[in-house]
DNA sequence: ACGTGTAACTTGCGCGTGTCAGTAAGGTAG
DNA sequence: CTACCTTACTGACACGCGCAAGTTACACGT
């Protein structure tokens, strides 16, 4: 029928409406303090679904100084499916509240991180990594691109939004010195740009060693191998380790494997628990203990705080503590 | 120093280098058919540089009408760490060719897809999922949007990114052929979001079969569930199948599982094979057998692609077909 | 001397928005 | 009748950029 080769501009909808273009600005934003009678609105909603209008992010970005995206740099260690089904509902969660969000594998080494942010003018960008004092100033020069980032550790330097990494921690270790193990080892990973979350782990199992009074834990590094894992669990066996507490569940797979090359079982030899309930820890043999956590939760409160920091209203508080539960399998 | 609360313009470079607007951009893009003498040249940059002007994303893609994004729509089901990295090689070519990379989490329930590439005017969208002709057709509408599709199957209506996935599925199927068995079965997920991929690798081991002389494979679908997966393998098992070549490894993984609460044995009472060599493969009991993808080589050629398309050239042709290959562990 | 050509610029337009500053019509108060 | 307010609108600007068209200065050929 109609074989529109131009884009659809308001001054189209203005026109097919027959009022001007500034009376279609007023009604599709419905911006306060302006008066428009039922009629007219009527009119300017009927030309503009008709004709298919959807406004310029570009020109509403350029004009306004800041888009409705929000930008998220993704870590460039390799993330898998439980970040990714957080993304999901975060992009879900904001959506909600009208923004777009998108994710941008970081590639730090290819292109400086501000090439990527300048190049969208987010509202908003969120990060797993740190980012650098200077880069933070220029983002807010750059006026259009609050900052938010998203750490294991919470630092007191800037509001951070915090996924209680330490709890994780803390789970694991409760779990195995209730089911009675009294020395505990912490399986940590072998790629160190995982660190920012292995550590607040690590510090949460150091604190529940404390509080129940055991001895700290046999920290030992697990390469996603057999034959290095095989190595951790000698070491532990010859400390009298009864319970591990693996990183996540990979590395928790690796410390079963370790065990099966020196001919020891789990929970009898050494229990083992990971964290993220991913789909192999309940296929394994044995099924895996592990740490779930509730992502349309976490995805829930990355959102609203993410809204308010846009807003520059002071974020929320924390969420509340029943995000991560254990799960308990056959491998504790 | 300079507290600068507004934005660097290319205004600011012209009056800081002494000359008009005009130049300076000919200078940052160095147009064609423009003459610009090394010396004003130099100060152009060097002010640029200076001012750390970065340009307008927002300007620069009204002016021109098309920006330098590339969106990628991430399916709904939940994206491995396979896809994961092949997402970061993908960032990283693309913007060896001066394009920026970024996904959205696709909530195709909450937004209409419609929304999401409308608010970003991207150059390109890949997407993993069939788009329906209408919404193509608007995509092409609105200028400047040239849409690319990667699927698993090949479809000669449109010109389409192929990742070989008939060819995964052809190498499971020969590699269990040649180590004798002749009778196959294949493990499909459970999960109806990824019949896409699933279908032309089932596709392969179909003509691998076929070209085999086997008859053709015995599908059944395997939740990620021990015991749905025993029922499968006792299915299986009762048909005199050797082998099965299951979706991915995670499918493998539940296969295994399903034997192990049958009491069998892989290699010896069924041999299994996945897909994607993820981390857990070479972790299980007994570490399996899969195939492995060069998603470095895919990214390549997928980036290639997608300029050639955004530059309106026809695509290149497929890419070499050495892009998998067969891990033989011990579950085969 | 005079056109022709080229180097090295500058001026100015328009991309599509949001919004401020009007303005004409109509109503109400004094 | 005048002064003033509200309703219902419109005109015009600026956001930052790329690029077409124009301008000046100078060299060259005849």
């Amino acid at each position: 029928m109609e074989a529109q080769l131009r884009r659809v501009t308001s001054a189209d909808v203005a026109r097919a409406a027959g009022v001007s273009r500034a009376t279609v600005s007023y009604v599709l934003n419905d911006t306060p303090h302006q008066t428009i009678p039922p009629e007219t609105r009527r009119r300017v909603l009927d030309a503009a679904a008709r004709l298919d209008y959807a406004p310029s992010a570009a020109a509403r970005t350029l004009r306004s100084g800041r888009s409705d995206v929000v930008l998220c740099l993704l870590p460039d260690w390799p993330v898998g499916q439980e970040v990714g089904t957080l993304l999901s509902h975060l992009s879900a969660a904001l959506a909600r509240h009208g923004m777009t969000f998108v994710a941008h594998p970081s590639t730090r080494a290819d292109r400086p991180v501000a090439a990527i942010w300048k190049a969208l003018t987010p509202a908003a960008v969120l990060a797993f990594e740190e980012i650098s004092d200077e880069e933070i100033v220029a983002m807010r020069a750059a006026g259009v691109a609050p900052l938010v980032a998203l750490l294991g550790v919470s630092r007191e330097r800037r509001r951070e939004l915090e996924v209680p990494q330490q709890r994780v921690g803390r789970l694991q270790a409760e779990h195995l010195a209730t089911t009675g193990h009294n020395r505990l080892g912490y399986a940590y990973p072998d790629d160190p740009r995982v660190a920012i979350f292995a550590e607040p782990r690590l510090d949460g199992v150091r604190a529940a060693c404390a509080a129940a009074g055991l001895p700290p834990p046999v920290v030992r590094t697990v390469a996603l191998e057999p034959a290095a894992a095989a190595d951790a669990v000698a070491a532990w066996h010859a400390e009298q380790v009864t319970g591990v507490c693996a990183y996540n569940d990979e590395v928790a797979l690796a410390v079963l494997a370790g065990m099966r090359v020196r001919g020891l079982a789990a929970p009898g030899d050494l229990a083992v628990i990971g964290v993220d309930d991913i789909p192999p820890a309940r296929l394994c043999e044995p099924p895996l203990s592990t740490i779930a956590t509730d992502q349309t939760q976490v995805a829930e409160h990355l959102a609203a705080t993410i809204v308010d920091v846009i807003a520059g209203r002071p974020a929320p508080e924390r969420p509340g503590p029943v995000l991560s539960r254990v799960v308990i399998r056959e491998s504790t």
